[in-house]
DNA sequence: TGCATTTGACCCGC
DNA sequence: GCGGGTCAAATGCA
């Protein structure tokens, strides 16, 4: 599977070392319950107010809540989702997905462990969902792939403009993907990087061009890719 | 009937 | 002890 050949987060050095701890252990983690610091990066996503947005974001995975909870301090209860194929394929990733006090339409998702499903996300490219890596908990170096170069890519797919499509540039109009938790990598001080409609091209499904990709171009692809079948979505809706 | 969601309880880390 | 994260039974839905 293209983008989860490579090793996931690992704190250790030492491939699946997180996941596979609980994976392989999986009975004692589940009679122990165990909870240990996996990776994790956060992403924030804004939709358009009236989307009637409510629940996990379509990132192009599927995933099943197992849980909810009120969050201390927070307006809105903290969803808890994992991976549909856990059982089938021991795909450890999970989210958790947190609606900000402070502006609705934001979302907080923040991901832990990565797929090791062989589920497409819906794309041909790619199949994390990680745009932005926060390391929150953990070190940096866990994402071998994160962050993904957001600012890179968009400059990568301006080249691309050509190719979008007229029904989708409506739906970026509402749609800002934020970054959050690391430093900026150019200058380590700057704010979150906002990849809004006016700056962040979609690529196409369907492109065949040959893209000098490299992984964290891949994850941004792919996790750009969801948000906006998520816009899909909620606009069929 | 099978799968997803809900929700209270349990467990762990701080 | 508290709060966050997960489990699992109950429930809903297609």
């Amino acid at each position: 599977m293209i983008g989860m050949s490579e090793s996931p987060p690992s704190l250790t050095g030492s491939p699946f070392s997180d996941d596979s701890d609980r994976d392989q252990d999986n009975k004692d983690y589940i009679g122990s319950r165990k909870r240990k610091s996996l990776p994790r990066w956060t992403k924030q996503v804004r939709v358009s107010p009236g989307m009637g947005l409510e629940g996990p974001l379509d990132d192009g995975f599927s995933w099943r809540k197992y849980g909810q909870k009120d969050i201390l301090g927070a307006k809105y209860p903290r969803g808890y989702y994992r991976c549909t194929h856990r059982n089938v394929q021991g795909c450890l990733a999970t989210k958790q997905v947190q609606r900000s006090d402070d502006d609705p339409t934001i979302f907080e998702i923040t991901y832990r462990a990565r797929h090791t499903c062989t589920q497409a996300p819906g794309h041909v490219i790619g199949t994390t969902t990680t745009t932005t890596s926060t390391a929150s908990t953990d070190q940096n170096q866990n994402n071998n792939n994160f962050p993904p170069l957001l600012e890179q890519m968009s400059h990568h797919q301006t080249h691309q403009d050509d190719h979008h499509h007229n029904s989708l540039s409506s739906l970026r109009s509402g749609l800002k993907v934020i970054t959050e938790g690391l430093e900026n990598p150019h200058d380590g001080q700057s704010p979150p990087l906002i990849i809004s409609s006016n700056n962040f091209n979609f690529p196409t499904i369907s492109s065949s061009t040959p893209l000098p990709v490299n992984a964290n171009m891949i994850d941004a692809v792919a996790t750009a890719t969801a948000v906006l079948r998520f816009a899909h979505q909620s606009m069929v809706y």
